[in-house]
DNA sequence: TAACATTTTTACCGTTTGGTCAAATCTCTT
DNA sequence: AAGAGATTTGACCAAACGGTAAAAATGTTA
């Protein structure tokens, strides 16, 4: 039985990667990237990652056993990177100071990896069918535990009486529009595909919307 | 020629639609609607959608010529419904309130019809093949002229110094988020699906994001 | 109710797609 | 250089899918 171990699974021979195996999976998961976040998970098809990644078809299967495990890689390989922003929020900083990074981090985020960003928002589009355990287990641990250093600035008057979660969603949601909803943006705002000059305005209007204050105080006392 | 005229395409003889052909025509909307904004275009199939609207393949058929007509019929008439809350800011309005109104419309219509929200975020995210035109000629003209109003509101310092258009985005990315990524705000909020119980509470908080001064003023002055 | 138009169904087709298999080739170690 | 194991390829398959054709059934109207 165990003289007759399969020569297929590469993955298998846990930790001890080929060099090869650690080019090729590189080269598919990038491929992938790039196919499922124009085209989401049902419009990808293996042909196109494989070709985008210079590769049969058959080879590419040879290193990831079904379609669903290279997205499901993909998205794992997302989720720290995806918190990371957020981890970093301090509970002993200044509010403004904190919520400003963080802003500022997730921002660039959206501008340095659009396609994880897009990726991230098809699978919750789609009913986070592969990281709904993430949603509610890392997630939200780690939302639960930044929330309460913010309601903590809450109770203490140095930030504005609101729910620290909704606050959070408010943040998620401006920045990753900027990836999300790029085509969009770019059309209003008349720009170029793959120009990204609007960040530095979003990021202004966010420092506004966020730390500042957006109506002027004639109007409402 | 005119004797011969063909019994299928019913949608060519214009505007005399058969008490059937609305139903049908109904039912198949809303069946696709279903359908698309759960799995997105490419997801969804044929069969899914008739099955969905009690109808056989080809009966469907019969109705819409092809996939792609019934995506773009299901777009089209969301244009309007997209667009409806921001045709009614008013220049002589009180900027507080018409932006607190037009928010609470685009919640409302977030709450209200998420999956016609998700059918749009689908077709944005995939670079919006089926409405790059409208993009940039209606919503294009129409923000243009609202960004305008706004921006006499902050030339005559009744709101704070920002981009008008990055605050439409601002808007709109707030609002949606609720309807778009309505999974991951259940997880995090641990809510069952379907309870929608947050909303109020998004309203208080975009209230306060929007209208009122979110860092105390003790910090930056 | 007969004639005509509309609607629905049954049976089917070609293509695309995810995935398999076994043989061939390459790489690395001894 | 040889052998073992790793990698790559070409040929192939079954299922799913978008869509068609023509007949059968139903509805409408004179």
């Amino acid at each position: 039985m165990q003289e007759t171990m399969a020569a297929k699974a590469p993955a298998k021979r846990l930790g001890n990667k080929t060099r090869i195996q650690k080019e090729n999976e590189e080269r598919i998961l990038l491929a992938a990237l790039e196919v499922f976040s124009q085209t989401g998970f049902h419009g990808a098809t293996l042909d196109k990652i494989a070709s985008t990644a210079d590769m049969s078809k058959p080879n590419l299967l040879y290193y990831f056993k079904n379609k669903e495990e290279i997205h499901i890689a993909l998205l794992t390989g997302l989720l720290d990177v995806w918190l990371a922003p957020l981890r970093a929020i301090r509970a002993d900083g200044d509010p403004a100071t904190e919520i400003g990074s963080y802003i500022r981090r997730k921002l660039e985020s959206s501008r340095e990896y659009p396609r994880e960003s897009r990726l991230f928002a098809n699978e919750i589009l789609a009913g986070a069918p592969h990281i709904g355990d993430f949603l509610q287990s890392e997630l939200r641990q780690l939302v639960d535990e930044k929330a309460d250093i913010l309601q903590s600035w809450i109770d203490d008057g140095r930030l504005a009486l609101c729910d620290p979660r909704h606050l959070l969603f408010a943040i998620w949601s401006t920045t990753q529009h900027y990836a999300d909803f790029s085509v969009q943006v770019r059309h209003v705002l008349r720009l170029a595909p793959g120009d990204k000059s609007y960040y530095a305005e979003a990021a202004q209007m966010l420092d506004t919307l966020f730390l500042g204050r957006l109506v002027a105080p004639g109007t409402d006392g």
